[in-house]
RNA sequence: GGCCCCGUGGUCAAGAGGUUAAGACACCACCCUUUCACGGUGGUAUCAUGGGUUCGAUUCCCGUCGGGGUCACCA
């Protein structure tokens, strides 16, 4: 058989270069020893999970920590589900995120295009390369053929596929493969496997560590009927010549790997290193059962929500790291104040077990990463979350930048001994604080009506807004005592039953009127920020509503 | 089902042939406290299972069980 003749009737492009050219247009990289070239590869199908953001951030990570470059290639070969807006999508994630490329999709570099659509003329010059090696050939079967081939295979309890007898295409003679080009038959170019499914060989995985692959044998798709690479084809030309040092990709793609190193050998590809990273986990049901975090099951797959919910980025990322390496809460631990870019972050540490997703932790951590906040960071951080997602009476709290930045200050703890952590994401920090835009609507109160009424009347007509908190809390005890409620917290613990309750009591009451919450920071201070006419406001508005 | 990966508290996990089996989150109790938080102290709770190797195994080996992944002209 005249391959090569084959090679030009089934790939007639007259413009593709010799392999040689891309060979040296995409020369090795110039990079210091040790440094890593990583690749953020999503494709673009509108929908970013929080498992991208995860593999991006080992990627990121392992190429800034090493000197090395992280790009950003756009895997958009899947014309199925390409989706309008989507590359938007990607890149808004990373940059809300921060996970920064060095070249790639939108801002280019030397080893472009990066979109793999931009591509097609380098795949088919490497297939046509295949082909006329006698590595690749044309597959003339239908959808329809191959669902019947592969339902006898599980009928047959065969190994399901397209290889060795089942490969019908295969072994094609000359005369038929031309007839059914005539007769304008469509086709796909397979690869043409030598490998044996009984052999099996150590592989070095970076994560996982040794592993037993087995050789692949099945003639895969590497050029779909419409002329576009599948991924494994795209994967091995791209990230041969990008020169792509170290993959770090989702462990669903180990099942493949076998393909990608008979494919990479057989295109004469040096192989680049692999880490097969386990996916974030959930609670499935009652059972306990594990399963991945599903883009239709859970809202927290999606990064989507981590925006919409006002989660701190750096809060997502730091909870992020603290499942990819082991190390890396002790380090925070140690040094809180310092930038995780400061984290050695290692390969070695990654887990091999897949991380149940906990939402806990996630919460733990973003109190803590929004309580190291500036009174005025947060201020730009709640801004900048409820210009997009806030509703118009939120937005309406940043007209004042003083006053917000006063309630910031104090709900925050900023300059007292000890920082608060009230704040948990954007959207309930704004929803924690909108007592000191509007009066709460129904304030529930644990005491009986005729109690409250007695201590908002008794506490208000001594009120006075010049006082300090000492002047303003002696108030609130004299209160107490001309009402039977304890203004000395260890007589009352000595006897309880002496009193109505304890003046905490009684400053609760005060608390709710103004606020509608049990829980607030120092009231004194509040009632200061809310003005005494709108404090005489709330507590006749509340007497009134018993 | 075939193939592959994984298995230390509720969760994330450190760990080593001999340890009182770290730490963090969550939970509980107490302390601090004008409430709430913060903080502090303490506590409950873990080596899936059977068999080997060994003086000794949670650690090494094999089986079992359990969980996960994958078997497309999707990535």
């Amino acid at each position: 058989m005249d391959w090569k003749k084959l090679a030009d009737a089934l790939i007639p492009d007259e413009d593709l270069q010799p392999l040689e050219y891309y060979e040296t247009l995409y020369a090795p990289r110039n990079l210091p020893k040790g440094a890593e070239v990583t690749r953020l590869a999503p494709s673009p199908t509108g929908f970013m999970h929080l498992g991208n953001l995860y593999v991006a951030l080992a990627n990121e990570r392992l190429a800034h920590c090493s000197g090395g470059v992280l790009y950003l290639r756009i895997e958009d070969t899947d014309s199925k589900r390409k989706v309008e807006g989507a590359v938007d999508v990607i890149l808004s994630s990373l940059r809300y995120f921060g996970i920064a490329f060095d070249e790639g999709a939108e801002i280019g570099g030397d080893y472009g295009p990066y979109y793999q659509q931009q591509r097609a003329k380098i795949y088919r010059a490497y297939a046509k390369d295949l082909i006329a090696r006698g590595r690749a050939y044309a597959c003339f079967c239908t959808e329809e053929e191959l669902s019947a081939v592969r339902e006898k295979q599980t009928e047959n309890k065969l190994l399901p596929g397209y290889y060795g007898e089942f490969a019908k295409c295969r072994n094609l003679s000359e005369e038929e493969i031309y007839a059914n080009l005539a007769a304008g038959k469509p086709y796909v170019i397979r690869f043409r496997s030598e490998g044996d499914v009984n052999k099996k060989s150590v592989f070095h995985d970076e994560i996982k560590g040794d592993i037993t692959v087995t050789e692949n044998n099945q003639d895969v798709v590497i050029l779909k009927s419409d002329g576009i690479p599948t991924y494994h084809f795209a994967h091995a030309v791209d990230d041969h010549l990008m020169r792509t040092t170290i993959v770090i990709r989702g462990e669903e793609w180990l099942a493949s790997l076998p393909i990608h190193i008979e494919l990479f050998g057989a295109l004469g590809f040096r192989l680049p290193r692999y880490g097969h990273n386990c996916s974030i986990q959930k609670i499935d049901g009652e059972d306990g059962g594990r399963r991945k975090l599903s883009k239709r099951k859970d809202p927290e797959a999606s990064l989507v929500f981590y925006r919409e919910e006002g989660y701190h980025p750096l809060a997502v990322k730091t909870y992020l790291m603290t499942l990819l390496n082991s190390n890396f809460e002790e380090w925070r631990l140690k040094f809180p104040a310092k930038p995780l870019e400061e984290f050695k972050f290692s390969i070695g540490k990654m887990g091999k077990s897949g991380a149940l997703f906990d939402l806990d932790k996630l919460q733990d951590i973003s109190k803590e990463i929004l309580s190291s906040l500036s009174a005025e960071e947060m201020f730009d951080f709640l801004s900048a979350w409820a210009d997009e997602y806030g509703s118009a009476e939120e937005k309406e709290y940043f007209s004042d930048r003083e006053y917000l930045l006063r309630v910031l200050t104090l709900c925050m703890g900023v300059g007292a001994k000890k920082r608060r952590k009230d704040f948990v994401t954007a959207k309930q920090a704004l929803r924690t604080i909108s007592y000191f835009f509007r009066a709460p609507e129904t304030p529930a109160f644990r005491a009986d009506g005729e109690t409250v009424k007695a201590v908002l009347e008794k506490f208000m007509d001594s009120y006075d807004p010049a006082d300090d908190n000492a002047a303003w809390f002696d108030k609130m005890k004299k209160t107490a005592d001309a009402l039977g409620f304890a203004s000395d917290m260890k007589a009352y613990k000595s006897a309880p039953e002496n009193y109505r309750g304890n003046v905490s009591d009684v400053a609760e009451i005060v608390r709710v009127a103004m606020t509608g919450h049990a829980n607030t920071p120092d009231l004194c201070t509040i009632m200061q920020i809310l003005g005494e006419e709108e404090c005489r406001r709330r507590a006749a508005a509340a007497a009134q509503n018993l």
